[in-house]
RNA sequence: GGUCCCAUAGCUCAACUGGAUAGAGCACCUGCCUUCUAAGCAGGGGGUUUCAGGUUCGAGUCCUGAUGGGAUCACCA
């Protein structure tokens, strides 16, 4: 149930009500009529501008088409109060049954109220992390591994079929540098020194490497030509590192549901058929490109390429899809890989780049709204750098991996709940600074306790009740007289719970699931402002050991209030607590 | 120089894809523990939403330009 929707039904159907009236004229759009939460609560429930969007296309003064809808919302048994304030708002104070109606929808619905079929089963693939599998996650991958995976959920929860997807690029020349890599490990474990040339990666999470290298292949490996080699030592390490990564994940908490791997385009066609493809809507030439503007053109020259006119759709240059030296580009793969997302049929593809890659945007879209005429939108979400701070004071070293901080470490230090939490704190595009010591602070500047302990507060109040002899299964709640809910500090908690379902499908229109977290606080507040209530008056507290019927209303509403932050959190990916330690 | 992102209270950030008097937290003041966890709550001060124009009933939000910060910039992935 989403109440707003509810409500501006009541609205649209008053209005065409009053078009067979011929108190409004016929033909009008009504799309951009919204029914919404009013800043000041003190406006009411719901405001809706119908009149003030209607007033220019019907030709009529706002004030009359307010006045006229109010009347016939006002006869409504959900409304209350509907009354024209400012400009032409209309106001609405629902009927006080309404919120008891959505603290019961909470507790039926459970872990799946406010779940929407906005998505319509529309089949959705969101890729992200696709970091090179050249070494361990570091932190700023965890950011969208934590984004993207949070993402699906909430897509998922908004009536999408989600893939979770990661692209392996293990088909360039950082794999065969990372093969390089770690034949010196196994070098170095046969006992020599090993040369780590410039360019190589040097982080001793190859050590391992080497060992293993070491025991499948002896010494047999040494002072043999890379030709006798790579191949093998690329396999070997490429899966490694895959292994490595998929742990690191595992530690968050991602699980993936396709690994796709970019090696397996070659040798497959897919990738030349998917330039033939754009090649048939006369999209690939022959050409040279002119050369970066306004850029000093320090060793320019001309060169001929084969090019993907781009620029057709959207880009500002054409870009090369293949090498001078007759080899793939890395976009060339990346086009294939998209078409194969477009063949298997998806109808909304998102990718979540770091946005040291937002470069690469353009292009992307280009190639996809190009390979399937438009019809698959692609939403590119930039993750905005992780500064790590402890106390205030940045945070570098890694012991691993030599100069990043890697994803495991943070995790390992602060749980996978609040690293996840952490993650959602700011909006995808904002920079983000993550504090490993604040994040741990058990302190309302701390979002992921302040949440928590929310949580943690129902549980203690169900567990004293259940010591006190009190029913608190779900089947004696349900039973609960909700009427006994009606004071304002509870209602103002109800109308939280309310919005919901709401947020919940703004939040996925929107791709930010940064927005549950944000809710998440807001109703975490209520609850604590209601429970403080208590302290000055004793009728809020919520247990009233001389009246069972009571005490069981307010268990059911603050267990509905428990639902939606655990349904928010399993967005999110975090386990609720039931006590602080 | 081109492109993309960003600019909101002293600080860190929200703001419902255009709504009413722009909201939280930190910090600063003032109150609240014989109480279901005070790890919290209530209240107060604090703003020309970087600047200049434009669009309209209405702009932090959309458009143009400027300024400042970040990212990126031909056969790297």
């Amino acid at each position: 149930m989403n109440l707003f929707t509810d409500i501006r039904a009541l609205v649209i159907e008053n209005l065409t009500t009053m078009q067979d009236q011929g108190s409004l004229p016929d033909g009008l759009d009504f799309k951009n009529v919204a029914v919404e939460p009013p800043r000041d609560p003190l406006h009411g429930d719901m405001a809706t501008n119908a009149a003030m969007v209607l007033a220019k296309p019907a030709k009529m003064k706002p004030r009359d088409i307010a006045d006229k809808l109010a009347a016939m919302l006002a006869d409504d048994p959900r409304v209350e109060v509907a009354e024209v304030a400012g400009p032409g708002f209309l106001n609405l104070r629902l009927a006080t049954n309404i919120w008891h109606g959505v603290i019961g929808a909470a507790l039926k619905d459970g872990a799946d109220f406010g779940r929407s079929d906005m998505g319509a089963g529309k089949k959705v693939n969101v890729e992200f992390v696709s970091a090179n599998p050249t070494g361990p996650l570091h932190i700023g991958h965890a950011r969208g591994a934590v984004f993207g995976d949070a993402l699906a959920s909430l897509l998922d929860f908004a009536g999408h079929t989600v893939t979770r997807e990661y692209y392996v690029n293990d088909g360039g020349a950082q794999v065969d540098v990372l093969a390089r890599s770690a034949y010196e490990r196994y070098r170095e474990a046969n006992g020599l020194q090993p040369e780590i040339a410039k360019g190589l990666y040097p982080g001793d999470y190859l050590l391992p490497i080497g060992q293993a290298l070491k025991e499948k292949y002896g010494d047999s490996l040494i002072d043999q030509p890379e030709s006798v080699w790579l191949d093998d030592l690329r396999e070997f390490s490429t899966e490694a590192m895959m292994g490595m990564i998929r742990e690191d994940l595992a530690a968050l908490g991602v699980e993936m549901d396709v690994f796709y791997s970019e090696k397996s385009l070659y040798g497959t066609g897919l990738i030349e058929k998917a330039l033939e493809e754009l090649d048939a809507k006369g999209l690939i030439y022959q050409g040279t490109l002119p050369p970066p503007k306004g850029k000093p053109d320090a060793g320019w020259e001309p060169r001929l390429q084969t090019l993907f006119k781009s620029t057709e759709h959207g880009d500002d240059v054409d870009r090369p899809v293949k090498k001078s030296s007759g080899g793939w580009t890395y976009f060339a793969p990346d086009i294939a890989y998209h078409y194969d997302k477009v063949q298997r049929g998806f109808d909304l593809l998102i990718d979540v780049f770091g946005a040291d890659h937002g470069g690469y945007v353009k292009r992307m879209k280009a190639a996809v709204s190009a390979l399937s005429d438009g019809k698959v939108p692609l939403d590119v979400k930039l993750c905005q750098l992780v500064r790590l701070f402890k106390d205030g004071t940045p945070f570098k070293m890694s012991k691993r991996a030599g100069n990043f901080v890697t994803l495991r470490e943070v995790v390992d230090l602060v749980g996978p709940d609040v690293a996840r939490f952490v993650m959602l704190t700011r909006k995808n595009d904002a920079p983000l600074d993550f504090d490993l010591a604040k994040v741990l602070e058990q302190s309302k500047d701390n979002p992921v306790f302040y949440v928590q302990y929310a949580s943690a507060r129902i549980h203690s109040v169900l567990r004293k009740a259940v010591a006190a002899g009190i029913d608190v299964d779900m089947a004696s709640l349900a039973k609960a007289d909700l009427s006994l809910i009606n004071h304002e500090s509870e209602l103002s908690v109800t109308k939280k719970l309310a919005e919901w379902p709401r947020l919940v499908e703004i939040a996925a229109r929107t791709n930010e699931p940064h927005r549950v977290a944000f809710y998440l606080y807001e109703l975490a507040s209520e609850f604590h402002s209601l429970w403080n209530r208590g302290n000055d008056l004793p009728e809020l507290r919520l247990l009233q050991e001389d009246n069972i019927d009571v005490t069981q209303a307010k268990i059911a509403h603050i267990v509905a209030v428990s639902i939606v932050i655990s349904a928010g959190l399993a967005i999110v990916g975090v386990t609720p607590a039931e006590e602080m330690r």
